[in-house]
RNA sequence: GGGCGAUUAGCUCAGUUGGUUAGAGCGCCACGUUGACAUCGUGGAGGUCACAGAUUCGAGUUCUGUAUCGCCCA
């Protein structure tokens, strides 16, 4: 039994296949019993949603144990009504009434007829006048429609199944373009829609038919030619599949091919578990031809003299492979197998009268050759030895059956190892409303779009950045109006549009499904995405800091770095870098691209170019400093090149190139000439030597603070951002030294003058304080020149009932004596410290607030 | 019907072993452009972490159930 598609003539797989619903009929009809005995119905009633398939029926079916049957579903269903919720239960309720009544008014009749199967009772199969029997058979469902069902074992797999069962003959009533053949008698030549048009006419007025209901159908439809599916029973090859699935099991269970994300497991080895042999014959005109030959029917004498024949052609003894099988009528059929292409042998084995089997190889057969075909096996070619296996497979997840098991096995099989170590399983770019981008929905995004807007760097980055472990990827998507710019969002309705009318300026333009010369003639609007816009702007980003950095490294010379010496800053970045090398590492083994992409993003704009190259303008602008800030500039945008080189290659190249002409000879203790390409260019190892520093992590993270801090007031004060204010920070002796050697970029970059730092710093007269609690530090800033009174006021006193928000949730908490007594120390110190900080903060607000009143009351 | 996944800010998404006040980008508001970057900078507003239970001193995080959505299989 295979999957026929009428269209293109050919079988397909399962996986070839996707259901719809569609809107159809439940049509009833009534098939004549033969001779029926006293006080046994006369007609059967079947209901088939097909009825011109009933010109193949070769039986009708009951079920051989009605009455258990209804019993154990009424069972089951009210336990599922004992478990069910409140919505569902009227369902449910409905349910088991009907199945009741079934049981009343059906079931006797249901058993009568079982008896008659039992008793071998004929039906007269309408139009047709063939006597077909009545059968038991489990496959009719008593709680389904009249409990009876027709059985045409060559157009459905279920009723295939019957007809195994019960021995029936099955009739073939379709030609391979989907007309009726022959054996449709006064049918012949209709098409489906035809003959199912005609065939209920015709039971009309024979007054065979009955109810004819509506019905929602799951049809099943080529994903090829989209033409619905008919089950055909036909001749095929199928590869029988338990030892080659067993095999591509057990490449992924002991972990010889390694999935990630690991949860991708399961789904290869259910299916592969199921172990169903792979029907591959396809009636195409392209593909592989399947190389088996076959002979007439024979008696099994002239098979055996033809066997002889081909073992003598069979030069080394094992060039072909040959079988003997008899048919139904007792008749033998040899085939054959040739094991490599050999016109000579195939010449051979034609002229003993074997014939080369028309069909095709399933595409997923010869693609599942492909990691070693293309590599020239059977042959051990250098390049088959070199390539197989790869490293990597990275693909999606809708072709993990289709194609990585399947070259899993034929791999094992084949070449004897597997194809690839690791596999990749990424996530999906859906639309806006949550669907798979296909061509069909025309929801889809050109690249060349993107990359002619936002450039290919923003691309990859962009997509290295959206691809997180468990999530698909919705992408909302805009036209780009060609003559104004605006941008119109992508709607089902606009999606599969060839031109457009632009909402702003009213011009037409035309999309990527243009076809006609007119449309074509229109400028094009690309479909772009906001979602490159934080790519595109990184990339811009990178570009003027590297442009920055290299016009400070013209007269740059190597200078050997005494790590020891080195300014705490620069202490820092390195320690940065090697820290982040390790983690982006790490990530790029495991293929977590998004947590790589965030990581470097964050790294190399917030930390690099916000606070590196920041105080590097200072250092580069005193010549004391500017040689030794130069070598490590052009280290750290090295090391950074070559870690974002994966997700942006080109502009990465571009500014090593720039790079090199400036500064060839690059590294800390002893620089070499660095490599022509970053991508020929070692992947950076992180300096073991520069990780972990606590002291240099605490300082720079104070620094931050203390610098957010200045600017929060500034920016609650409104004061212009030129104007310098005073400012004083209080903290322990330790911080205090941490902060000093900061001081000067601590004041340009808060635009301060920093008046002390230490503990006894004491607020200014006109004092805006902020208190840093993590680290025990008040930031001054003085507003004598500056203050808004009543900013001032309502600035303090949101932050301190958010403060006491804040106590009352900690003196709640550990108020709860079993928080105390059950939490760990640690963590209960923790909150101690955390309330004292806060009652500390308290009282400084309180005093600062009615300072501030009193000013105003003078 | 079975399996897998998702539900966190207006939008698109992070959130590592349970532990201070849940993050980012975009969008929004305010301010800012005489030198790397307005594709920028600074600050701000914005969240009942789908819902209901359970475990726990403590749950976005663990468990159970419900709802909704997506994909795969039957």
């Amino acid at each position: 039994m295979v999957n026929w598609d009428t269209f293109l003539q050919t079988a397909v797989s399962d996986d070839e296949v996707f259901n719809e619903t569609v809107q159809g009929n439940f049509w009833h009809i009534h098939y004549k019993v033969i001779d029926p005995k006293p006080g046994e119905p006369t007609t059967v009633e079947i209901a088939t949603t097909r009825p011109e398939t009933m010109l193949g029926d070769t039986a009708v079916a009951v079920h051989p144990d009605p009455a258990a049957v209804l019993q154990a579903l009424i069972e089951s269903t009210k336990e599922k009504l004992a478990a069910a919720g409140e919505k569902e239960r009227p369902q449910i309720e409905s349910q088991i009434e009907d199945l009741i009544a079934r049981q009343k008014t059906l079931l006797p009749s249901l058993v009568q007829l079982r008896d008659m199967a039992q008793d071998g009772r004929m039906l007269m199969l309408p139009l047709q006048n063939r006597p077909i029997p009545l059968v038991a058979d489990a496959w009719a469902k008593p709680e389904m429609g009249s409990g009876c069902v027709k059985i045409t074992p060559a157009h459905d797999p279920n009723d295939y199944e019957v007809g195994l069962r019960c021995n029936l003959p099955m009739i073939n009533i379709l030609n391979s373009d989907g007309t009726l053949n022959a054996t449709a008698g006064v049918y012949e030549g209709l098409t489906i829609k035809q003959a199912r048009a005609k065939i209920v006419e015709d039971l009309e007025t024979l007054g065979q038919l009955g109810d004819v209901e509506d019905r929602e159908i799951e049809l099943p439809h080529s994903d090829r030619s989209k033409t619905p599916i008919e089950p055909l029973l036909a001749d095929q090859w199928f590869v029988k599949m338990d030892t080659l699935a067993q095999s591509a099991m057990d490449a992924v269970s002991s972990e010889t091919v390694k999935i990630f994300p690991t949860r991708y497991r399961k789904g290869y080895l259910d299916w592969l578990g199921e172990k169903r042999d792979w029907p591959v014959s396809r009636q195409l005109w392209w593909g592989h031809q399947i190389p088996i030959w076959s002979s007439p029917a024979m008696s099994s004498g002239e098979a055996a003299e033809l066997t002889k024949k081909l073992e003598a052609i069979s030069a080394s003894g094992d060039s072909l492979t040959h079988q003997t099988e008899n048919d139904e009528n007792g008749d033998a059929h040899v085939f054959v197998c040739l094991r490599k292409e050999d016109a000579k042998l195939e010449s051979s084995v034609q002229s003993l009268g074997l014939v080369r089997d028309p069909d095709v190889l399933d595409t997923w057969f010869s693609s599942a050759l492909w990691p070693h075909s293309t590599l020239g096996w059977p042959e051990q070619t250098d390049e088959l030895a070199y390539f197989y296996p790869t490293s990597t497979l990275i693909t999606s997840r809708d072709i993990i059956t289709l194609w990585v098991a399947r070259m899993v096995l034929m791999g094992l099989n084949n070449v004897g190892k597997v194809p690839f170590d690791e596999v990749f399983i990424h996530p999906k770019i859906l639309d806006g409303l949550g669907e798979t981008m296909s061509k069909s929905k025309g929801n889809g995004v050109d690249p060349i779009d993107i990359i002619e807007k936002f450039g290919p760097d923003a691309l990859r980055f962009a997509l290295a950045w959206l691809a997180t472990e468990t999530q698909d990827v919705r992408m909302p998507v805009q036209y780009e109006c060609p003559h104004c710019s605006k941008l119109i969002d992508q709607t089902k309705k606009n999606r599969s549009l060839a031109r457009i009318r632009c909402t702003a300026c009213g011009d037409e333009f035309s999309t990527q499904w243009a076809e006609s010369a007119e449309d074509k003639a229109l400028p094009r609007g690309a479909v772009v995405s906001e979602r490159f816009e934080t790519a595109r702007n990184f990339v811009n980003k990178l570009w003027n800091a590297a442009r920055f950095t290299l016009l400070n490294l013209d007269d740059y010379q190597t200078v050997a770095i005494d790590r020891a010496n080195l300014p705490l800053e620069d202490r820092w970045l390195l320690s940065r870098l090697a820290t982040v090398t390790g983690e982006v590492t790490e990530a790029l083994n495991h293929y977590r691209f998004a947590e790589a992409a965030r990581c470097l993003y964050d790294f190399a704009w917030d930390e690099f170019c916000s606070v590196y190259v920041e105080m590097a303008k200072a250092r580069l602008a005193d010549p004391a400093t500017r040689a030794a800030t130069q070598t490590i500039v052009a280290h750290s945008l090295d090391t950074l090149m070559r870690l974002l080189h994966p997700f942006m290659p080109f502009v990465t190249e571009e500014i090593w190139s720039h790079l090199a002409t400036v500064a060839p000879a690059r590294g800390l203790e002893s620089p070499k000439p660095a490599a022509k390409f970053v991508m020929t260019a070692q992947w950076p190892e992180g300096d073991a030597r520069d990780t972990g520093d606590p002291t240099i992590e605490k300082q720079f993270s104070v620094f931050r603070e203390v610098l957010g801090a200045i600017r929060r007031i500034r920016s609650s004060q409104n004061i212009p951002p030129r104007d310098s204010v005073p400012a004083a920070i209080r903290c322990d002796e330790a911080t205090a030294a941490l902060l000093a050697p900061m001081k000067v970029l601590l004041e340009s970059l808060a635009t301060a003058e920093i008046a002390s730092i230490g503990p006894k710093v004491v607020p200014f007269e006109t004092d805006a304080p902020l208190a840093i609690p993590s680290f025990d530090i008040d930031v001054h800033v003085d507003l004598e020149q500056f203050i808004d009174i009543d900013a001032e006021l309502a600035r303090l006193e949101r932050s301190l009932s958010q403060i006491e928000k804040q106590i009352a949730g900690k003196e709640q908490k550990l108020g709860n004596e079993s928080f105390v007594s059950r939490a760990p120390q640690q963590v209960v110190e923790q909150e101690r410290q955390s309330l004292d900080d806060l009652r500390r903060q308290q009282t400084g607000l309180t005093s600062d607030i009615a300072r501030l009143k009193s000013r105003v009351n003078k």
